[in-house]
DNA sequence: TTATAGCATTTGTGATCAAATGATCACAAA
DNA sequence: TTTGTGATCATTTGATCACAAATGCTATAA
């Protein structure tokens, strides 16, 4: 398998995929693509993705992107229009608080199964992203604190041990995806002004998980999801 | 769309699909059938479902069977092989476990909002559901018995009126699946030898409705879950 | 001016084919 | 007997094309 005759020149595509783990298909690179993105709240509520139009953005066929849309509608994350068309979703203040809720009783359960199995390290881990947010909160980019925000929250979730409760959260948080997006454009200037202290909960939850008072662990993550609630429900539409 | 011209002989194919809603296409068709099949557990675990295989069971090309069997494994209903080739998941004992507990915070939140809101013809229904369980137990055919018991659970949530939690519930349930296989086949003999009353538990659950009594129906639901996960942990390989 | 029929454009669905990849098995060498 | 190598096979992945459905627009007539 090494020296490969020069056989192999495959494709003209150069996308910069991420990180390529294995066995890195054309769909996948497209799914994790727009899945990050999504989650990121990256695409506006109710904007439409077309099958061309993607294809021609990642500058793949129609067939990657075909899949990778279809994948994204199976986990609810995208809706399918009429025609087929894929839709992000609108953001209401209705469907904010059936997910709010639905969030609280899995990640209620998960911190609950994983504090107690966090590992020196993990909790290692743990401070370093929050000194990280902190040092981010004044700097400017809004998208690294999201993903810091998620690393912290799926480091506690992981030591669950449960795939089940990873799966369903990660699905919850990606239809959540949407509200990131408000969360982004409307909550980074208060952010900046230093209105707002984003890893104050995390620096109580790191405290609470070393005095091992799992319980309180528990309420902390609760009152994190809450707070997000309260502060995204006034910004949903009419 | 009426009086179509029978230009429309599309292939050999005479699946019966289901109730056809609207905008039917053969990958949802394909879909339908294959999600079906999977909850009620009418495939063995570790099976594997290849493309070109399932595309000449059901007389199509392969594309539709391609999306459907990629969308199935969004939904963790299948697992991807090495190769890329579909598979259902094996059964442990400790799947089992992770499933049943994560089915029991979900499903409990679902009950403990839906049951206030049945209206008295849900109620009905549900008594319906009951009569003709205990009709079935006497009879043969496991499969019914198994759709009976969906719809009345899942009657109760969808009262609930949170589409987030019934789309949770909707994939446990799914990979619940290869659970419901040895349902069928260990336990079928028993119920038919009149060891074991099926709708025992839901005469309990229409009981506590009818007196409002709703903190025992969410007892109620989380005990029926528990007994059909003691029920079937000793079932699991090894 | 407005309503409607018809056309054009956009977009997805399904079929077919070529290319790549992983699995398997046989055979040879240590 | 065991291990490494190579060939073959099964299967997926990606591209392209024909077709159908939906949407929007325009022109024409009332």
């Amino acid at each position: 398998m090494i020296a490969s005759d020069t056989k192999k020149e495959n494709a003209s595509v150069d996308m910069s995929f991420g990180p390529v783990s294995s066995r890195t298909t054309i769909q996948d690179g497209v799914y994790q693509q727009l899945r990050q993105a999504l989650m990121n709240g990256q695409f506006n509520p109710a904007q439409s993705l077309t099958i061309a139009g993607l294809a021609e953005t990642f500058g793949t066929s129609n067939m990657p992107v075909r899949e990778a849309l279809r994948r994204l509608a199976a986990e609810n994350a995208l809706e399918i229009a009429s025609n087929g068309s894929a839709r992000v979703p609108v953001v209401t203040a209705a469907r904010l608080d059936d997910l709010c809720r639905a969030r609280i009783v899995v990640e209620a359960l998960a911190t609950e199964l994983g504090a107690p199995r966090l590992t020196p390290k993990d909790l290692e881990i743990l401070k370093g992203i929050v000194s990280e947010q902190k040092e981010i909160g004044r700097d400017k980019n809004i998208y690294t604190l999201i993903t810091k925000n998620q690393q912290f929250h799926f480091t506690i979730y992981r030591a669950s041990g449960s795939d089940v409760l990873i799966q369903l959260i990660e699905t919850l948080w990606l239809r959540f995806g949407p509200y990131m997006r408000m969360l982004s454009t409307h909550v980074a200037p208060l952010i900046r002004a230093g209105e707002s202290e984003p890893s104050g909960r995390h620096i109580a939850i790191v405290e609470a998980l070393e005095s091992k008072d799992f319980a309180r662990v528990r309420e902390e993550i609760i009152a994190d999801i809450s707070a997000t609630q309260e502060v995204l429900r006034p910004l949903c539409p009419e």
